[in-house]
DNA sequence: AGTGCGATTGACT
DNA sequence: GTCAATCGCACTA
């Protein structure tokens, strides 16, 4: 097991919970649905883990958007360049941009390689290392410790370094199954764009109050 | 080399 | 509710 190393390291940093357990187990590419819109909604109610050095962090994605092929607002419309070729990877590898110069986004590859699309991850309900969310944020109140796409990178440590990780090798960085099937999932436009706004390419999971955007979008 | 612009956030009226 | 910060990137010349 290539992963008793990273449990090793915890262990001597005396992280209080396995990152290896049922719930944090990492997915498989072979699990992840190809098709962007299909893979957002697939990734509601599963983790997002981050190895650091101080222990492990990892919340449950409540809240994903769609970037899907020949989509104007996606950042692999018009082609690759160097920022976006990320999104051109094999389904499953990170595309980590800095948005307005002040916030990292991360964002998961979506298609077979060569086709540029991906989901972007807008907010985590935090499960493990909250006291290492709390520091790498800055703040204190739990629901705004991951609730929005630029404040749980920040919360994960998540910056361009990771740009072009594979989330399902053994990085420091994986999706992982899950306990228990998501609540329900609802859909609306996305938030923040201006491009191909109307489509209803935004997922999230009802009700949680660690979804980001208005109560109308929680709803 | 110069310009304009964000898949946001936090501070403030 | 409004608004500036901040910087890498894409585009023009």
């Amino acid at each position: 097991m290539e992963d008793r190393e990273s449990r090793a390291a915890q262990d001597r940093h005396g992280g209080a919970s396995d990152a290896n357990d049922f719930e944090g187990e990492r997915l498989a590419r072979s699990e992840l649905p190809i098709d962007t819109a299909s893979l957002a909604r697939y990734l509601v109610g599963k983790i997002l883990v981050r190895a650091l050095p101080e222990g492990t962090v990892s919340g449950r994605i409540v809240e994903s958007e769609a970037y899907v092929v020949g989509d104007a607002a996606g950042h692999a419309y018009g082609g690759m360049t160097r920022r976006n070729r990320s999104l051109f990877l094999e389904h499953g590898h990170a595309y980590v941009y800095l948005a307005y110069g002040t916030s990292y986004m991360l964002n998961v590859s979506s298609e077979m390689p060569g086709i540029g699309a991906g989901v972007l991850i807008r907010a985590l309900e935090p499960l493990e290392g909250i006291s290492i969310m709390r520091r790498n944020r800055g703040i204190e109140r739990l629901g705004d410790l991951a609730r929005g796409p630029g404040r749980l990178a920040a919360a994960l440590r998540v910056d361009r370094s990771l740009d072009g990780l594979d989330l399902c090798g053994e990085g420091p960085l994986w999706l992982g199954r899950g306990d228990r099937e998501p609540g329900e999932i609802g859909q609306s436009m996305r938030i923040g764009i201006s491009r191909d706004a109307h489509r209803l390419l935004r997922f999230y999971l009802r009700g949680s109050p660690f979804v980001s955007g208005p109560r109308s979008l929680k709803e």
